[in-house]
DNA sequence: GCAAAAGTGTTCTCTATACACCCATGG
DNA sequence: CCATGGGTGTATAGAGAACACTTTTGC
């Protein structure tokens, strides 16, 4: 029995040829939740492998573009902060020494109903792929699987299955990208509620990094930024001194974006 | 008259089909002389358009290894300091605003000699690129025009011409990574002689960096890195206190470029 | 009053920067 | 001796890390 519908399989065949060949696009969305920094993965029909969203683009579309409408697609979400981080060119990308998944690729075109040469010489073809990534509220997105995946989640990054072709690879070269990006820019207007405690966006900086950070230096670093303006106190119903809350000043943040911090 | 030899177009109609269609590479080759950073640069043999040397990628090659070949090809020389920083993707890279050389390229075509329709169609298409950046040696180069060129000469980046298609963005986002990179990785081991003076390195950073720095902190700061060995004095003739010269030590060196400068 | 967490302050070290000073060299 | 550029020293300001102290809150 095909994974796939009849109407699905035409729908593709009818697209492929709109596409160009040879390159797809692959997003790494983050998002935070629970304290810890997730990442949105696909499931698919086929082995069940574990992928990240990815897509082509189309031949009249730029690809920067493409990596939107992907995004848009997976989570429903408009997103400001999507960044190219490096494009992934190897000839064996399907052939990962500890991988096999090029070949179940293969093999599952059958399976999904896939008949047409067409359709298998294309999932059989060498891509290069380029990687961006994004940084979205969990709380506002949909993940919505695409027509090969048979689900859509969340995942945290500290506890992640083994993924298909270099996909690991890549989720790893986007994780050392945001680090290092965090030297650069402020983060967390997209990651978080309106209004937060310093403790909230410690946590997050935290999850991120992957590290502790001191209290009362933490604190020191983020106002002298300058992006944060002061709030009400917010009355949790702890045994303890009440903390601020905070919400970004819009218009610093996206200035600091662009300027960098102080480098 | 074509501008192209028949064994010329044939080679090229022969080795086309085994490239990778719609995407490139492109090398930002740059080096160090007469205090001034250079960039590798080709004359189209059409209209005379100045571009970056580049080229494409065969389907049974890493694309790392397409750029190292087109290095190779360009200058005679292998380097290990070659850096991917940025895919371009825009579908209307060829009609760049204030450039008409996506048409001029089509035009040129059949100048070259080129009459199948393959060919005409091949260089017709959307290519995504690829930027890498290299520094050299430029007194070990040896620059090559390839068979579309009729020069290959050494720029000063700061007096540039116009380049073809979006080759002057590709160019500037290439400086500014190595700006970047600056901070994270010692620099000059491939773009100075064996020995110099800490004057000679103080102006290669200048060069690269587009400003004066402060001449006993710029010492300290490098030595500080322990990558440089001092060695003999350097009587120049001038009338005034002999410098010392200093070559690097190639382990401290690359163990410093794969570390990064304490970040 | 007490525990817990928040806010603020202090100390120390390290770095960057600017500039001062003396040294070597050849005319 | 003097002009020139090289090497080293110093003073100051700012950043970052570690930690101490005080305040607020609910029980």
């Amino acid at each position: 029995m095909n994974l796939l519908s009849q109407s699905q399989i035409v729908a593709f065949e009818n697209k492929m040829e709109n596409f160009i060949p040879n390159h797809s696009v692959d997003c790494v969305i983050l998002g935070y939740e629970d304290q810890q920094l997730k990442v949105l993965l696909l499931k698919w029909k086929m082995h069940g492998g574990w992928c990240l969203p990815g897509g082509f683009i189309f031949k009249d579309e730029d690809m920067d573009d493409a990596a939107h409408r992907i995004l848009q697609e997976r989570t429903g979400l408009h997103q400001l902060f999507l960044n190219q981080f490096y494009t992934f060119g190897n000839q064996k990308r399907a052939e990962h020494p500890t991988d096999q998944d090029g070949r179940l690729i293969k093999e599952s075109m059958t399976q999904l109903g896939f008949t047409k040469p067409a359709v298998l010489k294309w999932f059989n073809k060498r891509f290069i792929t380029t990687g961006y990534f994004a940084l979205v509220d969990i709380a506002k997105a949909q993940p919505q699987p695409d027509f090969l995946s048979a689900a859509c989640e969340w995942r945290p990054v500290n506890a992640l299955p083994k993924l298909v072709l270099d996909h690991n690879e890549i989720l790893e070269k986007a994780i050392v990208h945001l680090r290092h990006q965090l030297n650069y820019v402020p983060l967390g207007l997209s990651l978080l509620p309106k209004k937060f405690t310093m403790q909230d966006l410690q946590k997050l900086y935290e999850a991120i990094l992957g590290k502790p950070m001191e209290r009362s230096n933490f604190q020191r670093k983020i106002l002298k930024l300058k992006v944060l303006v002061r709030r009400e106190k917010l009355m949790s119903g702890a045994a303890n001194k009440a903390p601020y809350l905070y919400s970004f000043d819009e218009n610093s943040y996206h200035r600091l974006i662009k300027e960098g911090i102080g480098f």
